[in-house]
DNA sequence: TCCCGGGGTTGAAATGTTTCAATATTTTGT
DNA sequence: ACAAAATATTGAAACATTTCAACCCCGGGA
């Protein structure tokens, strides 16, 4: 301990006689005032070693004689010391958690890919921290910076906006970047993402096979990546078939992606239009749409088809069960936990990977062929 | 970098040679070398003043004089610095952030309540890290041990397990714990939570009002709080209607309280017993429960009555629709949130409090009366 | 002229780790 | 028995911040 000093010969020694410790050594060791909390020092007191022993316990157990291992486990353990994740991130630089910042935490879409990502990362021992954005832009910009402050290891995230400048720009300071589920940047960060042109391309065929020629299409804000592909996909489909996407589709642009929004979105659709089918652009917003289709007494699928996508767990449980789009929700989250894993390893020219999974059509109950009776 | 050091010139001249700056204040202007993240000392040189006028300008602007302000925070824009949230706190003691650790960060259940707790909680500025312990001890105690290292202000946390010990413990070093849906911890830390055997007594007598005399229960281990108070409270209503719980009575205990969990234990139950009535310890057991009913072909509820727990954003629309016990989640999670910022203000003896909200039944299609030809 | 007061700024200590060169101790080889 | 090598431990610097006593400068009152 520092008990050999002196305080006297010290501020005579010295020019500037500055040091006032607030507590001597005595009063930390007896512990009689109290509320300190415990480091390393304690630690190595109790023990009669360094506290760079106390670190090698800690960090590199092989290097620490067996006798001398043993008895500064045990001063930690009596004495319940626990190391401060401040400190050791101060000194290393470098933190063991990473952040994900998800668009709504209340869809389980993203619930559903996070047990894939935690898997991976507590392997590593990495402690995740989950934001929400809610769609703003703002509560978006305040997760990143405060992760940023906190120096995370690296940040996965389905941006809410359209642009990833900020992100780039992130990166380059050295935070491990993944986009989630939003594809599109390859060349400038790693992606895992599910194809979603292809999901919504999906989605428009069947409608189309069935017979529908009025769709009406609960999307998003277009700045949201994953809807304007939906829609695209969708579009694409109505083409192939020799139609113009334009006299098929009714589009609401619903402000938020959720159940409440799904059923404002529908009030609004049918004060429009009153199509055969409805492609809800995620299954949160479908679930909305049937307590609204439910509500005005219009069956599905015999008035209206009505389907999701993402195929979240209570999809197949709705009345009527929902025809939806799957994602691989766990390899999606694995694979952007591994991308995450070497994008922040750091090593600086690796190439940025854009991983893309396929969807997968699921028809249930929700939609059936447009009755002949209704064909125009 | 450490290049200046010329090690037997400094041993030689000084007694104690603490000064070897790594890097020259212009070695940090050129940023030649390049990728040390800048720190208050750039911003101090960049603006010519001292690194204490630095911390002024961000944590007390009004000490500062307006001219140096200015200059301070021109200075920081132009070279983009991040203060260092782990240094911040090192210094500080005390963190701007808190962990929630929840049993299944897949039930809906929890993300209904989180709302309202980041509603609070970002008032105030503060981080919230979410983990999720699948209702696993060591699990549980993994995430609490990092959140301990990480010196968090404080932490929600529904328990996994019957013993709260290591909570007060927790707390007794200096961290805000409140429970979260779990009562019966009164005297010794904060509690926010929702009766739930008030909640189990309303589904018992909403099951024998409707005539049932046989129930199959799916429930989770007991030694999950709400798990056995909510059969305290379906025994007790039992009671009340001057039956044997034994009787009447047949329970299941499911190892995972999610939807497959409660399609295998469905499974279990109907091995065992073929009751008339179903009551699932929440609604993602009692998706489950619909899943294997549909796959047998018994239907609901005309051969067997089922209700859930929570009422789910999607329990209305499941088919048939489910009744179920509401929970007031926004106002829990705002109630917990709240406990938990005077909680961890620390005025050491402050009384724990328990908050207690009332729950409420809601009846839907998935529950009918028993038909005469059934009763027994 | 001297002293006082006060706003602005500074310098250095302190926070709890990790790292690593240097030293102390033990073992091995000859 | 001695040098060399291997092993174990130590001491102090460094990480990026906050805090606070000390200092400087300037104007005003006695």
């Amino acid at each position: 301990m520092s008990d050999t000093d002196k305080p006297g010969e010290i501020s005579a020694s010295r020019p500037r006689p500055r040091t006032n410790p607030r507590r001597t050594p005595e009063a930390a060791q007896s512990g009689a005032a109290g509320r300190r909390r415990l480091s390393m020092v304690d630690v190595a007191a109790h023990a009669g070693v360094s506290i760079g022993t106390v670190s090698n316990v800690l960090n590199r157990p092989e290097l620490v004689a067996e006798p001398t291992l043993l008895r500064v486990r045990e001063a930690i353990k009596t004495l319940g010391f626990v190391p401060s994740a401040p400190a050791r991130q101060l000194r290393a630089g470098t933190s063991r958690s990473v952040g994900i910042v998800v668009r709504d935490i209340g869809n389980p879409f993203f619930t559903e890919v996070l047990p894939g990502i935690e898997a991976r990362l507590s392997q590593e021992q990495l402690l995740l921290v989950v934001c929400s954005s809610g769609d703003s832009l703002e509560k978006e910009a305040h997760h990143l910076q405060t992760l940023e402050q906190h120096r995370v290891a690296g940040i996965l995230i389905t941006p809410a906006g359209d642009d990833v400048g900020h992100l780039v720009e992130l990166h380059r300071r050295g935070i491990g970047i993944v986009l989630l589920d939003r594809l599109g940047a390859g060349s400038q960060l790693c992606t895992a993402a599910v194809d979603n042109v292809r999901g919504g391309e999906l989605a428009g065929r069947h409608l189309l096979s069935l017979g529908h020629r009025r769709i009406g299409f609960l999307n998003g804000p277009s700045i949201v990546r994953q809807c304007s592909d939906r829609r695209q996909g969708l579009f694409r489909a109505i083409r192939d078939a020799g139609l113009d996407p334009e006299d098929v589709v009714t589009e609401v642009s619903l402000p938020a992606l959720t159940a409440q929004g799904g059923e404002t979105g529908l009030d609004e659709l049918l004060a429009r239009t009153r199509p055969t089918a409805l492609f809800c652009v995620n299954d949160m917003v479908a679930l909305g749409a049937l307590r609204g289709l439910e509500r005005r007494g219009i069956a599905v699928p015999d008035e209206m088809a009505v389907m999701g996508y993402d195929d979240v767990e209570f999809a197949a449980l709705l009345s009527p069960s929902l025809t939806s789009v799957r994602q691989p929700k766990h390899q999606l989250g694995q694979a952007a936990a591994e991308l995450l894993l070497t994008d922040s390893r750091g090593d600086a020219n690796h190439w940025h990977q854009e991983i893309v999974f396929q969807p997968e059509l699921v028809v249930r109950a929700s939609t059936s062929a447009l009755p002949r009776s209704r064909d125009h």
